[in-house]
DNA sequence: ATAGTTGTTGTACGATCGTCCAATAAGGCG
DNA sequence: CGCCTTATTGGACGATCGTACAACAACTAT
Protein backbone atom coordinates (compact mmCIF):
# COMPACT_ATOMS: atom_id res chain seq x y z
CA UNK A 1 0.00 0.00 0.00
CA UNK A 2 2.52 2.65 0.81
CA UNK A 3 4.38 1.74 -2.31
CA UNK A 4 1.39 1.92 -4.58
CA UNK A 5 0.76 5.43 -2.75
CA UNK A 6 4.16 6.86 -3.13
CA UNK A 7 5.58 5.28 -6.44
CA UNK A 8 2.09 4.74 -8.58
CA UNK A 9 1.09 1.62 -10.08
CA UNK A 10 3.73 1.42 -12.41
CA UNK A 11 6.03 1.59 -9.49
CA UNK A 12 5.59 -0.77 -7.61
CA UNK A 13 8.07 -3.50 -8.23
CA UNK A 14 9.31 -6.41 -6.33
CA UNK A 15 12.30 -4.54 -5.36
CA UNK A 16 10.69 -2.22 -4.52
CA UNK A 17 8.27 -3.21 -2.32
CA UNK A 18 10.72 -5.29 -0.29
CA UNK A 19 12.90 -2.72 0.12
CA UNK A 20 9.84 -0.54 1.86
CA UNK A 21 9.37 -4.11 4.21
CA UNK A 22 12.75 -3.74 4.90
CA UNK A 23 13.38 -7.54 3.89
CA UNK A 24 14.96 -8.74 0.75
CA UNK A 25 13.44 -9.28 -3.03
CA UNK A 26 13.46 -13.14 -2.61
CA UNK A 27 11.21 -13.15 0.13
CA UNK A 28 8.50 -11.68 -1.87
CA UNK A 29 7.92 -14.64 -3.50
CA UNK A 30 8.11 -17.20 -0.43
CA UNK A 31 4.86 -15.43 0.29
CA UNK A 32 3.24 -14.95 -2.48
CA UNK A 33 2.86 -16.97 -6.06
CA UNK A 34 3.89 -13.39 -7.86
CA UNK A 35 3.76 -9.82 -8.06
CA UNK A 36 -0.20 -9.87 -9.13
CA UNK A 37 -1.03 -12.05 -6.13
CA UNK A 38 0.52 -9.57 -3.69
CA UNK A 39 -1.12 -7.01 -5.70
CA UNK A 40 -4.29 -9.10 -5.02
CA UNK A 41 -4.36 -9.55 -1.58
CA UNK A 42 -3.24 -5.77 -1.15
CA UNK A 43 -6.63 -4.91 -2.69
CA UNK A 44 -8.27 -7.39 -0.10
CA UNK A 45 -6.83 -5.81 2.73
CA UNK A 46 -7.54 -2.01 1.74
CA UNK A 47 -11.39 -3.08 0.47
CA UNK A 48 -11.17 -4.96 4.23
CA UNK A 49 -10.11 -1.90 5.70
CA UNK A 50 -12.94 0.19 3.58
CA UNK A 51 -15.33 -1.86 5.09
CA UNK A 52 -14.46 -1.99 8.89
CA UNK A 53 -14.37 1.81 8.66
CA UNK A 54 -17.83 1.65 6.45
CA UNK A 55 -19.21 -0.48 9.60
CA UNK A 56 -18.05 1.71 11.94
CA UNK A 57 -19.12 4.87 10.46
CA UNK A 58 -22.83 3.34 10.65
CA UNK A 59 -22.36 1.70 14.34
CA UNK A 60 -21.44 5.06 15.55
CA UNK A 61 -24.11 6.72 14.02
CA UNK A 62 -28.06 7.26 15.54
CA UNK A 63 -30.27 4.51 15.24
CA UNK A 64 -32.32 5.04 12.25
CA UNK A 65 -32.34 3.49 9.14
CA UNK A 66 -31.66 6.89 7.13
CA UNK A 67 -28.94 8.11 9.49
CA UNK A 68 -27.05 4.67 9.98
CA UNK A 69 -27.09 5.55 5.75
CA UNK A 70 -26.08 8.80 5.34
CA UNK A 71 -22.99 7.71 7.83
CA UNK A 72 -22.51 5.16 5.16
CA UNK A 73 -22.02 7.56 2.19
CA UNK A 74 -20.13 10.32 4.10
CA UNK A 75 -17.87 8.05 5.79
CA UNK A 76 -16.88 7.41 1.94
CA UNK A 77 -15.58 10.87 1.31
CA UNK A 78 -13.68 11.14 4.67
CA UNK A 79 -10.47 9.59 5.69
CA UNK A 80 -9.06 7.17 5.75
CA UNK A 81 -11.04 6.30 2.49
CA UNK A 82 -11.22 9.18 0.35
CA UNK A 83 -7.17 9.43 0.50
CA UNK A 84 -5.90 9.95 -3.25
CA UNK A 85 -2.85 7.72 -1.83
CA UNK A 86 -5.03 4.27 -1.82
CA UNK A 87 -6.38 5.36 -5.45
CA UNK A 88 -3.28 3.78 -6.97
CA UNK A 89 -3.70 0.23 -5.10
CA UNK A 90 -7.19 0.75 -6.49
CA UNK A 91 -5.76 1.37 -10.54
CA UNK A 92 -3.18 -1.44 -9.85
CA UNK A 93 -5.91 -4.12 -9.36
CA UNK A 94 -7.77 -2.68 -11.97
CA UNK A 95 -5.08 -3.15 -14.13
CA UNK A 96 -5.40 -6.88 -13.71
CA UNK A 97 -9.21 -7.41 -13.76
CA UNK A 98 -9.44 -7.46 -17.18
CA UNK A 99 -6.51 -10.37 -18.29
CA UNK A 100 -6.87 -12.47 -15.28
CA UNK A 101 -9.98 -14.15 -14.44
CA UNK A 102 -9.27 -15.20 -10.98
CA UNK A 103 -9.09 -11.63 -10.38
CA UNK A 104 -12.34 -10.64 -12.12
CA UNK A 105 -13.72 -12.74 -9.93
CA UNK A 106 -12.30 -11.36 -6.93
CA UNK A 107 -13.78 -8.03 -7.91
CA UNK A 108 -17.25 -9.34 -8.55
CA UNK A 109 -16.84 -10.62 -5.10
CA UNK A 110 -16.01 -7.96 -3.34
CA UNK A 111 -17.99 -5.32 -5.15
CA UNK A 112 -21.27 -7.72 -5.39
CA UNK A 113 -20.39 -7.79 -1.00
CA UNK A 114 -20.00 -3.84 -1.14
CA UNK A 115 -23.58 -3.94 -2.78
CA UNK A 116 -24.93 -6.69 -0.41
CA UNK A 117 -24.09 -4.79 3.12
CA UNK A 118 -25.62 -1.60 0.96
CA UNK A 119 -28.76 -3.28 0.12
CA UNK A 120 -28.95 -4.06 4.05
CA UNK A 121 -28.98 -0.31 4.88
CA UNK A 122 -31.50 0.78 1.97
CA UNK A 123 -34.05 -2.20 2.91
CA UNK A 124 -33.70 -1.12 6.65
CA UNK A 125 -34.52 2.39 5.33
CA UNK A 126 -38.00 1.49 3.70
CA UNK A 127 -36.62 1.16 0.08
CA UNK A 128 -39.05 -1.69 -1.94
CA UNK A 129 -37.67 -4.88 -2.23
CA UNK A 130 -38.26 -4.57 -6.25
CA UNK A 131 -36.11 -1.41 -6.39
CA UNK A 132 -33.06 -2.65 -3.97
CA UNK A 133 -30.99 -4.00 -6.51
CA UNK A 134 -31.15 -1.03 -8.78
CA UNK A 135 -30.81 1.59 -5.73
CA UNK A 136 -27.81 -0.22 -4.64
CA UNK A 137 -26.17 -0.41 -7.66
CA UNK A 138 -27.16 3.37 -8.24
CA UNK A 139 -25.71 4.48 -4.86
CA UNK A 140 -22.85 2.34 -5.19
CA UNK A 141 -21.81 3.96 -9.02
CA UNK A 142 -22.64 7.61 -7.48
CA UNK A 143 -20.50 7.41 -4.38
CA UNK A 144 -17.43 5.16 -6.37
CA UNK A 145 -17.88 7.71 -8.85
CA UNK A 146 -17.41 10.52 -6.57
CA UNK A 147 -15.08 9.24 -4.73
CA UNK A 148 -12.53 8.27 -8.05
CA UNK A 149 -12.98 12.13 -9.47
CA UNK A 150 -12.56 13.68 -5.81
CA UNK A 151 -8.78 11.34 -6.10
CA UNK A 152 -8.06 12.20 -9.69
CA UNK A 153 -9.14 16.10 -9.16
CA UNK A 154 -9.01 17.28 -5.52
CA UNK A 155 -9.60 20.88 -6.10
CA UNK A 156 -12.34 20.56 -8.42
CA UNK A 157 -14.75 19.26 -5.83
CA UNK A 158 -14.29 18.94 -1.74
CA UNK A 159 -15.48 15.76 0.12
CA UNK A 160 -17.90 17.70 2.20
CA UNK A 161 -19.56 18.38 -0.97
CA UNK A 162 -19.47 14.98 -2.22
CA UNK A 163 -21.01 14.34 0.95
CA UNK A 164 -23.21 16.66 0.54
CA UNK A 165 -24.04 15.28 -3.36
CA UNK A 166 -24.73 11.74 -2.00
CA UNK A 167 -26.81 12.69 0.94
CA UNK A 168 -29.27 14.49 -1.36
CA UNK A 169 -29.39 11.59 -3.63
CA UNK A 170 -30.25 9.02 -0.71
CA UNK A 171 -33.07 11.30 -0.44
CA UNK A 172 -34.23 10.74 -3.82
CA UNK A 173 -33.69 7.28 -3.68
CA UNK A 174 -35.68 6.57 -0.24
CA UNK A 175 -38.49 8.81 -1.15
CA UNK A 176 -39.47 8.24 -5.07
CA UNK A 177 -38.10 5.12 -6.20
CA UNK A 178 -41.60 3.63 -5.84
CA UNK A 179 -42.34 3.36 -9.65
CA UNK B 1 -5.82 1.93 -28.48
CA UNK B 2 -5.30 -1.66 -29.75
CA UNK B 3 -2.78 -3.16 -28.08
CA UNK B 4 -4.70 -1.19 -24.53
CA UNK B 5 -7.27 -2.98 -25.52
CA UNK B 6 -5.64 -6.23 -26.08
CA UNK B 7 -2.67 -6.52 -23.62
CA UNK B 8 -3.87 -3.64 -20.76
CA UNK B 9 -1.95 -0.80 -19.44
CA UNK B 10 0.84 -3.09 -18.36
CA UNK B 11 1.26 -4.81 -21.39
CA UNK B 12 1.19 -1.67 -23.43
CA UNK B 13 4.31 -1.26 -24.37
CA UNK B 14 6.57 0.60 -26.68
CA UNK B 15 7.12 -2.39 -28.78
CA UNK B 16 3.68 -3.97 -29.03
CA UNK B 17 2.53 -0.86 -29.96
CA UNK B 18 4.75 -0.15 -32.76
CA UNK B 19 4.11 -3.82 -33.88
CA UNK B 20 0.61 -3.44 -33.64
CA UNK B 21 1.02 0.12 -36.21
CA UNK B 22 3.82 -2.13 -38.17
CA UNK B 23 6.49 0.30 -37.74
CA UNK B 24 9.82 0.04 -36.22
CA UNK B 25 9.88 0.79 -32.61
CA UNK B 26 12.29 3.55 -32.49
CA UNK B 27 9.27 5.42 -34.64
CA UNK B 28 7.77 6.26 -31.57
CA UNK B 29 10.09 8.42 -30.26
CA UNK B 30 10.14 9.83 -33.45
CA UNK B 31 6.57 10.94 -32.99
CA UNK B 32 6.09 11.20 -29.10
CA UNK B 33 8.45 12.31 -26.54
CA UNK B 34 7.94 9.41 -24.58
CA UNK B 35 5.66 6.34 -23.72
CA UNK B 36 4.01 9.13 -21.47
CA UNK B 37 2.79 11.30 -23.64
CA UNK B 38 1.87 8.89 -26.23
CA UNK B 39 -0.71 7.38 -23.32
CA UNK B 40 -1.85 10.80 -23.21
CA UNK B 41 -2.49 11.59 -26.31
CA UNK B 42 -4.18 8.18 -26.69
CA UNK B 43 -6.49 9.38 -24.06
CA UNK B 44 -6.94 12.79 -25.64
CA UNK B 45 -8.18 10.98 -28.75
CA UNK B 46 -10.60 8.43 -26.67
CA UNK B 47 -12.01 11.96 -25.08
CA UNK B 48 -12.65 13.18 -28.19
CA UNK B 49 -14.18 10.48 -29.90
CA UNK B 50 -16.69 9.22 -26.54
CA UNK B 51 -17.22 13.75 -27.57
CA UNK B 52 -18.16 13.10 -30.76
CA UNK B 53 -20.40 10.22 -29.86
CA UNK B 54 -22.03 11.70 -27.54
CA UNK B 55 -22.76 15.69 -29.51
CA UNK B 56 -23.99 13.05 -31.84
CA UNK B 57 -26.36 11.11 -29.80
CA UNK B 58 -28.17 14.61 -28.77
CA UNK B 59 -28.23 15.93 -31.94
CA UNK B 60 -29.90 12.95 -33.11
CA UNK B 61 -32.41 13.22 -29.78
CA UNK B 62 -35.70 15.25 -30.06
CA UNK B 63 -35.52 19.09 -29.79
CA UNK B 64 -36.98 18.52 -25.90
CA UNK B 65 -34.02 19.42 -23.42
CA UNK B 66 -35.37 16.45 -21.15
CA UNK B 67 -34.87 13.83 -24.35
CA UNK B 68 -31.04 15.62 -25.05
CA UNK B 69 -30.51 14.94 -21.70
CA UNK B 70 -31.78 11.50 -22.01
CA UNK B 71 -29.94 10.86 -25.20
CA UNK B 72 -26.94 11.83 -23.51
CA UNK B 73 -26.68 9.72 -20.48
CA UNK B 74 -28.34 6.79 -22.62
CA UNK B 75 -24.87 7.26 -25.08
CA UNK B 76 -22.83 6.53 -22.14
CA UNK B 77 -23.66 2.96 -22.02
CA UNK B 78 -23.92 2.20 -25.86
CA UNK B 79 -21.32 1.39 -28.27
CA UNK B 80 -18.36 3.25 -29.05
CA UNK B 81 -18.62 4.38 -25.37
CA UNK B 82 -19.30 1.54 -23.16
CA UNK B 83 -16.64 -0.68 -24.30
CA UNK B 84 -14.74 -2.54 -22.01
CA UNK B 85 -11.71 -2.66 -24.67
CA UNK B 86 -11.80 1.35 -23.61
CA UNK B 87 -11.18 0.48 -20.18
CA UNK B 88 -7.25 0.02 -20.18
CA UNK B 89 -7.08 3.42 -21.86
CA UNK B 90 -8.92 5.17 -18.98
CA UNK B 91 -6.59 2.71 -16.41
CA UNK B 92 -3.42 3.56 -18.36
CA UNK B 93 -4.12 7.10 -18.24
CA UNK B 94 -5.87 7.68 -14.38
CA UNK B 95 -2.09 5.76 -13.68
CA UNK B 96 -0.27 8.86 -14.95
CA UNK B 97 -2.31 11.84 -13.15
CA UNK B 98 -1.40 11.38 -9.06
CA UNK B 99 2.63 10.88 -10.31
CA UNK B 100 2.80 13.42 -13.51
CA UNK B 101 1.64 17.03 -13.24
CA UNK B 102 0.98 17.82 -16.62
CA UNK B 103 -1.21 14.86 -16.94
CA UNK B 104 -3.39 15.81 -13.79
CA UNK B 105 -3.50 19.18 -15.53
CA UNK B 106 -5.14 17.47 -18.62
CA UNK B 107 -7.34 15.55 -16.95
CA UNK B 108 -9.00 18.48 -15.02
CA UNK B 109 -9.51 19.54 -18.38
CA UNK B 110 -11.11 17.15 -20.67
CA UNK B 111 -13.06 16.35 -16.81
CA UNK B 112 -14.29 20.36 -17.03
CA UNK B 113 -15.05 19.94 -20.75
CA UNK B 114 -17.45 17.03 -20.07
CA UNK B 115 -19.27 18.46 -16.51
CA UNK B 116 -19.35 21.77 -18.94
CA UNK B 117 -21.22 19.82 -21.76
CA UNK B 118 -23.71 18.36 -19.31
CA UNK B 119 -24.22 22.21 -17.42
CA UNK B 120 -25.24 23.59 -20.61
CA UNK B 121 -27.78 20.36 -21.02
CA UNK B 122 -29.24 20.56 -17.53
CA UNK B 123 -29.57 24.41 -17.77
CA UNK B 124 -31.79 24.14 -21.05
CA UNK B 125 -33.79 20.97 -19.10
CA UNK B 126 -34.67 23.79 -16.32
CA UNK B 127 -32.37 22.64 -13.31
CA UNK B 128 -31.88 26.08 -11.53
CA UNK B 129 -28.67 27.97 -12.18
CA UNK B 130 -27.65 27.52 -8.59
CA UNK B 131 -27.73 23.79 -8.45
CA UNK B 132 -25.90 23.46 -11.79
CA UNK B 133 -22.47 22.68 -10.50
CA UNK B 134 -23.19 20.02 -8.28
CA UNK B 135 -26.14 19.20 -10.54
CA UNK B 136 -23.32 18.39 -13.09
CA UNK B 137 -20.80 16.73 -10.65
CA UNK B 138 -23.50 13.95 -8.98
CA UNK B 139 -24.61 13.29 -12.89
CA UNK B 140 -21.16 12.69 -14.44
CA UNK B 141 -20.51 10.51 -10.80
CA UNK B 142 -23.04 8.46 -11.23
CA UNK B 143 -22.59 7.53 -15.02
CA UNK B 144 -19.02 7.22 -14.76
CA UNK B 145 -19.44 4.68 -11.77
CA UNK B 146 -21.79 3.03 -13.72
CA UNK B 147 -19.59 2.60 -17.10
CA UNK B 148 -16.64 1.47 -14.52
CA UNK B 149 -18.70 -0.92 -13.10
CA UNK B 150 -19.75 -2.48 -16.37
CA UNK B 151 -16.65 -2.19 -17.75
CA UNK B 152 -14.73 -4.18 -14.87
CA UNK B 153 -18.23 -6.65 -13.75
CA UNK B 154 -20.21 -6.83 -17.22
CA UNK B 155 -22.51 -9.69 -15.65
CA UNK B 156 -23.29 -8.13 -13.45
CA UNK B 157 -26.01 -5.73 -14.75
CA UNK B 158 -26.69 -4.78 -18.61
CA UNK B 159 -25.78 -1.56 -20.44
CA UNK B 160 -29.59 -0.75 -20.67
CA UNK B 161 -29.98 -1.49 -17.03
CA UNK B 162 -26.98 1.47 -16.40
CA UNK B 163 -28.70 3.17 -19.20
CA UNK B 164 -32.39 3.17 -17.18
CA UNK B 165 -30.91 3.81 -13.66
CA UNK B 166 -28.89 7.15 -14.87
CA UNK B 167 -32.30 7.83 -16.65
CA UNK B 168 -34.35 7.70 -13.63
CA UNK B 169 -31.91 9.90 -11.87
CA UNK B 170 -32.20 12.60 -14.20
CA UNK B 171 -35.81 12.64 -13.06
CA UNK B 172 -34.91 13.45 -9.74
CA UNK B 173 -32.57 16.13 -10.73
CA UNK B 174 -34.20 17.92 -12.75
CA UNK B 175 -37.45 17.86 -10.85
CA UNK B 176 -36.77 18.06 -7.24
CA UNK B 177 -32.91 20.03 -6.64
CA UNK B 178 -35.02 23.07 -5.78
CA UNK B 179 -32.99 23.77 -2.22
C1' DA C 1 23.09 -31.87 20.78
C1' DT C 2 21.41 -32.96 16.46
C1' DA C 3 18.21 -33.33 12.73
C1' DG C 4 14.77 -31.12 10.32
C1' DT C 5 11.73 -27.55 9.27
C1' DT C 6 11.12 -22.81 8.38
C1' DG C 7 12.59 -18.09 7.53
C1' DT C 8 15.55 -15.20 4.92
C1' DT C 9 19.23 -13.64 2.10
C1' DG C 10 21.66 -12.33 -1.99
C1' DT C 11 22.29 -13.07 -6.40
C1' DA C 12 21.96 -14.83 -10.99
C1' DC C 13 19.09 -15.42 -15.01
C1' DG C 14 16.53 -14.40 -19.04
C1' DA C 15 13.28 -11.22 -20.57
C1' DT C 16 11.66 -6.86 -21.39
C1' DC C 17 11.58 -2.16 -20.60
C1' DG C 18 12.23 3.03 -22.63
C1' DT C 19 15.38 5.52 -24.98
C1' DC C 20 18.94 6.72 -28.06
C1' DC C 21 21.52 6.86 -32.40
C1' DA C 22 24.06 5.89 -36.59
C1' DA C 23 22.62 4.30 -40.97
C1' DT C 24 19.47 3.79 -44.74
C1' DA C 25 15.28 4.91 -47.63
C1' DA C 26 12.31 8.28 -49.51
C1' DG C 27 10.91 12.41 -51.41
C1' DG C 28 10.81 17.32 -52.75
C1' DC C 29 13.61 20.99 -54.86
C1' DG C 30 17.50 23.48 -56.90
C1' DC D 1 21.14 14.87 -61.64
C1' DG D 2 22.79 16.08 -56.75
C1' DC D 3 21.31 18.05 -52.29
C1' DC D 4 18.93 18.58 -48.27
C1' DT D 5 15.30 17.54 -45.29
C1' DT D 6 12.33 14.22 -43.54
C1' DA D 7 10.85 9.43 -42.61
C1' DT D 8 12.12 5.15 -40.97
C1' DT D 9 14.86 1.33 -39.69
C1' DG D 10 17.03 -1.92 -36.61
C1' DG D 11 19.83 -2.63 -33.16
C1' DA D 12 22.65 -1.22 -29.06
C1' DC D 13 22.52 0.49 -24.41
C1' DG D 14 21.75 0.51 -19.60
C1' DA D 15 18.23 -0.15 -16.41
C1' DT D 16 14.76 -2.73 -14.44
C1' DC D 17 11.56 -6.24 -14.48
C1' DG D 18 9.67 -11.02 -12.15
C1' DT D 19 11.26 -15.21 -10.82
C1' DA D 20 14.17 -19.08 -9.32
C1' DC D 21 17.55 -21.02 -6.52
C1' DA D 22 21.47 -22.33 -3.67
C1' DA D 23 23.22 -20.89 0.61
C1' DC D 24 22.85 -19.36 5.31
C1' DA D 25 20.36 -18.20 9.86
C1' DA D 26 16.88 -19.29 13.20
C1' DC D 27 14.00 -22.01 15.55
C1' DT D 28 11.57 -26.62 17.21
C1' DA D 29 11.36 -30.89 18.75
C1' DT D 30 13.02 -35.32 19.55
Amino acid sequence: MRVLARAGANGASVRAIAQEAGVSPGLVGHYFTGIDALIAETYTHVDAMVTRALDAAVAAAPPQPRARLEAFVTASFTAPIAQPALLATWIAFWSLVTSQPQIARQHDDQYAGYRARLEHLLREAGVAEADLRHAAIAVTALVDGLWLELCLSPQCFSGEEAGAIARRFLGTVCGDVAG
